[in-house]
DNA sequence: GTCTATAGCTAGATAGAC
DNA sequence: GTCTATCTAGCTATAGAC
């Protein structure tokens, strides 16, 4: 076996970037295979159905992450919950570069993308819902009310990004997660 | 001159639909095509710079709709602002489709159509910011938080659409104007 | 103004050498 | 595991008849 150039992990971060800035359709494998630095045929060696395999495979990452910095943290209960909730919107920017990287889910909304994700999407809209809703519950917010306030803090996250991308100002994005801490803990 | 099969407005509004649903990069001629009824040597007649110049039509016509019934309305004082504000918002749950139809801006904001397209993104946010934050204003906030809540309105709407999309549940939508209403008339 | 036919290119995908 | 070379299908775009 030959060493990879680069490994999965690292390949996978590489193909997410492209497929989020440049969606789906967008994200040509020339494209890919110049970010990631292998060459089209060593990119369908490693993933065999090609970019729709790299694609699951960028969900399975993302998904593998919110499970871990989103979920896993919602649900433990040996954290103080405030704490927790910091702590989830803390691994949000993060994953986002604070407004400065576009959601997955966009990327996938439109075109082919769509046809082939699209239970994906409503997959991973239903954890984040669960796990913010985990939080408004454990906060002391009825369970009708705290699943309305976690709907909508899904819905201020994606508007953001949007509006940040738009405008090009990452202050939109962080003003919204500041909003976010805001009205779960005041 | 032979007449047109269809006429520019309807033929701009069949491009329209396309290209919020399947994207820029998503939405090939070979569709344009057979959604319009016009082969694409016909969509070239009408428009010889190709897909950029039929993207470009269909922001300007776009554009004019929210001119018309965004912008002019928020900024009319001969009516009463609530009134306005009512009117506003329905004019854009028409435009929407109730949630059923995404926005210009997600499918212009990944790939190619970024590139061609991120100044009239912002423009189009622009124009969007401005009006409600008037509406805002008339109604009595302070011009500070008027344009807080003007970014806050377009990023609920913004997030409404993403999360309506993906969970193939106009409810979200329908729901985040409602929230909207009472944010500025309670 | 619309059409058929086609050019020219780039996309995704594969074969086979190393 | 990576590469060069190549295939085929689809893409945008154009030429020219009606």
């Amino acid at each position: 076996m030959r060493p990879s150039k680069i490994d999965d992990i690292e390949l996978v971060n590489v193909l997410s970037r492209v497929i989020r800035t440049r969606g789906y359709d967008g994200a040509s494998l020339a494209e890919l295979s110049e970010a990631s630095g292998l060459k089209k045929a060593s990119l369908y060696h490693r993933f065999p159905n090609g970019k729709t395999e790299m694609t699951e495979a960028v969900l399975k990452h993302i998904d593998n992450f919110f499970d871990r910095n989103l979920r896993e943290i919602a649900y433990d209960e040996n954290r103080k919950v405030a704490e927790r909730l910091l702590s989830v919107l803390d691994n949000i920017k993060e994953f986002y570069e604070n407004g400065g990287l576009p959601c997955i889910i966009p990327a996938l909304s439109v075109g082919e993308g769509y046809r082939l994700f699209a239970e994906q999407i409503a997959q991973s809209i239903d954890l984040w819902t669960s796990s913010f809703t985990k939080l408004g519950t454990d906060l002391g917010f009825d369970k009708a009310e705290a699943g309305l306030k976690a709907r909508n803090t899904l819905i201020k996250i994606q508007g953001a990004l949007i509006v940040a991308n738009g405008l090009q100002d990452k202050e939109v994005f962080k003003q919204s997660i500041e909003e976010i801490k805001e009205s779960y803990l005041s």
